[in-house]
DNA sequence: ATTATATCGATATATTTATATCGATAATAA
DNA sequence: TTATTATCGATATAAATATATCGATATAAT
């Protein structure tokens, strides 16, 4: 008698390619603005020339969604829009929250996520009193030592981190041990959090190291 | 006798690998921290273990900063950090501009980038007159109008584009107009300029769709 | 009706990036 | 003193990613 496996089975999701998956959210971008511009149809070489990418590379990006597209025409813009949402996961809820309502987490805090992305921001935290007990963009602001409680009797799938670096891992910790799976890091340090834990850092420095090291590669000397 | 070119000469820095780029900015950051600890020596192992690389990369990717290591022991904590800043670009000043002081606007001229990463705010700019003629952390604003007169009176390397996705564009066209070489991007759509000019996206919805995609690959069934 | 063309999807190749292996060396322990 | 170990740097291999090629097809032009 074979033994019943007592791992947790997982969606056999395949793992989607990383730069695939940075291209696809430019992608998105692109077509909401051809959306805009109520643009009904197009192709792979249309988006190349919107972005920074070849048409065999948008195309070969865009057979990973699985819709098929006509020869000589392209793909319907709504049909492409929707299909990157499912498959990026922005067609679904995301309940988040934030933590640190400084500028940066006010700047994101107050930004249309919900419609586009899925993420809906249901509450904020902050460290200082005086930021706390208001109302910004209908979330309502609470001190961060009533975090563990509040993640009790709430869903949470993702915090958004826009603390100091000195508080970047406390809060971390703190953030693991309530339960929380997803972590959006804008902190400008890297966290450390147990595998299971997902993370993805918003570092701006790493724009930044390409930018002024692209500026000096390309310095003309005469 | 062959012709002289004509064709401007640039300066033969070897073009550095971008996912090396991003990674040297984590480095940087991580050593940053073992500075402020006053770790003196630090190795490819201790760095791998602050970080989510391995070791191997971690050692490959410094090799390319060309200075030499001790076996057993590793490298200096100070010159590691100096190697980094030289090879991306921040040991020297680049002079910036910021456009749009929304929160996001506010939090990045908030920063001390100077010490760290060369970035000195010279001025700043917004659409809107009631957050002209003030000064925030040291940077005096002004209206967007004034830009161009601004530029050709005093010498700027970066923009920092942190204005609405409706006016990015125009604001780009007249950044490039204005001569200026280097922007970074926060705006949340990508934007066109001619080939000579270098942009660096910092569009935060490429790591909210890893964010997103990891989590429904991960999600558990049973 | 025929030809030309732009695109798709599949497959193949090239390039880049990540990882492994291994001898040499400096420090530490026996 | 000798053995052991952690690391380095160089070189080799593997894996992932990007690009090219090509036949098929839907539309538009002749």
């Amino acid at each position: 008698m074979g033994k019943i496996p007592v791992v947790p089975a997982v969606a056999n999701v395949k793992k989607a390619p990383l730069p695939i998956l940075r291209r696809l959210s430019i992608y998105h971008q692109v077509l909401t603005e051809m959306k805009e511009r109520q643009v009904e149809m197009t192709s792979s070489t249309v988006i190349s020339n919107a972005v920074e990418y070849k048409p065999i590379q948008v195309r070969k990006d865009l057979q990973i969604l699985g819709l098929v597209g006509k020869p000589k025409i392209g793909f319907r813009v709504d049909e492409l829009l929707d299909a990157i949402k499912r498959y990026v996961g922005w067609s679904k809820e995301h309940r988040a929250i934030l933590i640190g309502v400084g500028n940066l987490g006010s700047a994101l805090i107050n930004f249309p996520w919900f419609a586009e992305y899925g993420l809906r921001f249901i509450a904020a935290f902050d460290a200082s009193e005086k930021r706390s007990n208001i109302v910004v963009n209908h979330v309502p602001i609470h001190p961060v030592s009533y975090f563990p409680k509040y993640v009790r009797s709430h869903a949470v799938d993702i915090v958004v981190l826009a603390v100091p670096i000195t508080a970047a891992q406390d809060v971390t910790d703190m953030v693991v041990a309530a339960g929380v799976r997803g972590i959006w890091n804008f902190s400008a340090t890297p966290i450390k959090v147990p595998p299971h834990i997902i993370v993805e850092n918003a570092l701006f420095t790493q724009s930044l190291a390409v930018l002024t090291r692209r500026l000096s590669e390309g310095k003309i000397i005469k």
